[in-house]
DNA sequence: TGTACATCAGTGAACGCGCGTTCACTGATGTAC
DNA sequence: TGTACATCAGTGAACGCGCGTTCACTGATGTAC
């Protein structure tokens, strides 16, 4: 381990061709993802690690971002892309209206536990309310709802009352299995996250 | 604001007798409390900011505790003695089996909403199982159990499983609240605590 | 076709800061004789 | 009762570190004439 403390660029790295500057910040970015990711924590992530990693000079960094917290801002919208992705996946392949309800809630969790670092740092800090995040739980509302009317679902429960209440106990499976890994959980996530929505929306077992 | 950087430590302290150094832990400990409470975040906390909050120097605190980690450690051992005690106490003055699982399920969210600043540092770290860890998940179980065998609980899941999945929809339910405070919540958390307990332990409406 | 020049994609040194920790110390107070 | 001394409860200066950010710069490359 050679672990320059010094930010010493990658002497190898060829610069951007002129006009492809904007490939840096791609590259900034899925560095401090990967940061994010291994840490599980925005408040660890630095600017001079991300430059490390990406095998440049620390201020580099500034001609994309104009500052460390914007630099995470963009880490942490990016990782929501992906984890949005990764549900709306799930849910094509699903047939009926609870089969599409339990795939975007094994997808939310499959999601997390993939990731663990990405997800503590997803929900650790407070963001405002975003079109994307609105747009989600409204997903999450609506599938909830094609269950209702559709019979498979038999509560009588306003939809967007069993959202929050479904999206919960997801968040907290896969919190606490993230945050307490020591503790004995039952060796099935999934047979857990089905029983949870099914007990929650009333789905017949 | 005359925030003396310099560990300045109050002039007007007086300190302890012979015999009673010990006092300073308990208010450094303290000190470490508040400010978890106000940060939420045991990355956060500093040696620094301790002494001052305490008005000593920097270097008490190495009277106490061998390094600021063990120094958050004892304040976070702390804030689950409380959280216990909240518990216990709400778990105290109910009649009926569903009335103590109800109330220990209110005050696990009261205290959470109450001191989201704590709850967030409880649980954003992984800690390694403990005894009273595991004693107050084990009073978790016991009281599903005794909602089942009393007939107030119609689930036929071991109670081990329901614990689990109480657990994560309280933890769940606050801290999203906590983490994700813009969102428009439902007005009365009692309510959806109440609601997701009777779900997933089957108690009757 | 040649060349001056603007622009782009970065670099490198330096800044002041607060941090955790170490070390040698100080001064009050209780205790042994 | 007096006094030497050990102990206790702290203090203060200093350390080296990595951090975010600023500033002046460099050198390659495309473009206008």
């Amino acid at each position: 381990m050679t672990a320059g403390r010094t930010p010493a660029p990658d002497p190898t790295r060829a610069r951007n061709r002129r006009g492809e500057g904007a490939l840096l910040r791609e590259e900034i970015v899925e560095a401090a993802l990967a940061l994010l990711a291994e840490s599980g924590d925005v408040g660890e992530i630095r600017l001079r690690a991300v430059a490390r990693k990406v095998g440049i000079a620390a201020t580099s960094i500034y001609l994309h971002f104009p500052d460390v917290e914007s630099l995470v801002d963009a880490a942490i919208d990016r990782a929501f892309d992906e984890f949005d992705a990764a549900r709306d996946a799930a849910a094509k392949r699903a047939r009926t209206p609870a089969g599409v309800l339990r795939a975007r809630a094994r997808a939310y969790c499959r999601f997390a536990l993939e990731n663990p670092g990405l997800y503590r740092a997803m929900f650790q800090v407070s963001r405002p309310s975003t079109p994307r995040g609105r747009a989600s739980f409204a997903t999450l509302v609506q599938a909830i709802e094609r269950c209702q009317k559709s019979g498979a679902s038999a509560s009588r429960d306003a939809p967007e009352r069993l959202a929050v209440l479904v999206w919960a106990a997801l968040h907290g499976l896969v919190s606490l299995r993230i945050t307490r890994s020591q503790f004995a959980w039952p060796a099935s996530l999934e047979r857990d996250v089905d029983r949870i929505v099914d007990l929650i929306a009333e789905l017949p077992r």
